[in-house]
DNA sequence: CCGTCACTTGACACCGTGTCAATTGACAGG
DNA sequence: CCTGTCAATTGACACGGTGTCAAGTGACGG
């Protein structure tokens, strides 16, 4: 299980990315995969036990390749809530197209799947402390809308930045992306941030 | 295909919102639902050529059994487009709740099957009509937010109030559906009307 | 008494996932 | 040079779910 040619690993995380981003992701079931790999369907197995399993394995292999985590440290480097929140916004904002291609196959998984469930929750268990930490930021400010309970605030902040709504917004409504993201952080900001008490 | 027994097809559809409708929705596939009905699996297949068919059948069945339509006619009776948008939250949001098992098999669908897709879609462009026409009020009133053209409203509001949405926020944030309501009206209105210009 | 018609029973094809067993071919070491 | 090992190949198969087909049953009406 572990002790195969580490490069047709790589080969196959390859193969997987290029054909659930490159437009069909319905074409992406393992001999699809291994065809694109120049590889055998049963040699995927020899990798991936199952389809769950190396989905769950390209995208943090993806990950990996578009750097996230350093992308995220910038937010965290916000000196103020509102800052942080656009930092936020533009950070995992523009990872969402990159990973949409797995993002929807790993939700269609969901409903049928036990651990891809497991893999995505976690995944966006993640955003959601970001999330929470923006919110969290902006209690301390001072800045927060007060008619928002700062769970609440979190909840709701982590479901305008879902997959889901990028999806719809730009995919279903054609918005272009930059629109996405300017009208998510006018969006955000008057939702939580509570502008000048001033007089 | 149109000469069987219509009490048949209607035990068949209240069989499969059964299963959609409580609990696990995986537990809907022909056989369960033939099951459910008390009939046999081909039985099903004389009434409904495909699974996808059948599903499309029940949300029609399920509309019709709960009156969406009177539900929405209340919200175009609104004299104000504020008044409007809190009808339509009204009636669409707890709307939403009555429809989600089967919206979640239909959902699920989308991606493999070309008549679920465009059935899905199509319910949907309703919805966004009622959007459409609350945003239109609001700016006849002189109301609307002035930086969002009206089009860019209507897809704003649509995705606020995708199923999607109330799925992450209710089930997985495990907001009570009042909280639910009350929050979306909240944040549609603070971002969508302005409020008195007055001084 | 005979048709008709809704429905039943049981077999089967197709597709995609996952498993198994036998084989190939390269490379490494005694 | 022969032998093991090991990644990968080939081809067969089981399973679950959808959809099809053909023959049979039983009730009801003319």
């Amino acid at each position: 299980m572990s002790s195969e040619n580490p490069e047709t690993r790589t080969r196959i995380l390859d193969a997987a990315l290029a054909l659930l981003g490159s437009g069909r992701g319905s074409a992406a079931r393992m001999a699809d995969i291994a065809r694109q790999a120049g590889i055998s369907r049963q040699a995927v197995y020899l990798h991936f036990s199952t389809r769950a399993e190396l989905l769950i394995a390209a995208t943090l292999y993806l990950d990996e390749v578009k750097g996230i985590d350093d992308r995220l440290a910038a937010s965290r480097a916000a000196e103020t809530g509102a800052e942080r929140l656009d930092a936020l916004i533009d950070a995992w904002g523009n990872y969402i197209p990159e990973i949409y291609g797995i993002a929807r196959a790993l939700l269609a998984m969901k409903d049928t799947d036990e651990a891809a469930a497991a893999a995505w929750d976690g995944r966006m268990q993640a955003v959601r402390e970001g999330c929470a930490a923006c919110i969290d930021m902006l209690a301390i400010d001072g800045v927060l809308s007060p008619d928002l309970p700062p769970q609440r605030a979190t909840d709701l902040l982590w479901t305008m930045l879902s997959v889901r709504n990028w999806e719809q917004l730009t995919v279903d409504c054609r918005w272009p992306q930059r629109t996405y993201i300017e009208t998510t952080k006018r969006l955000a900001r008057d939702t939580f941030v509570v502008t000048g008490t001033a007089a």
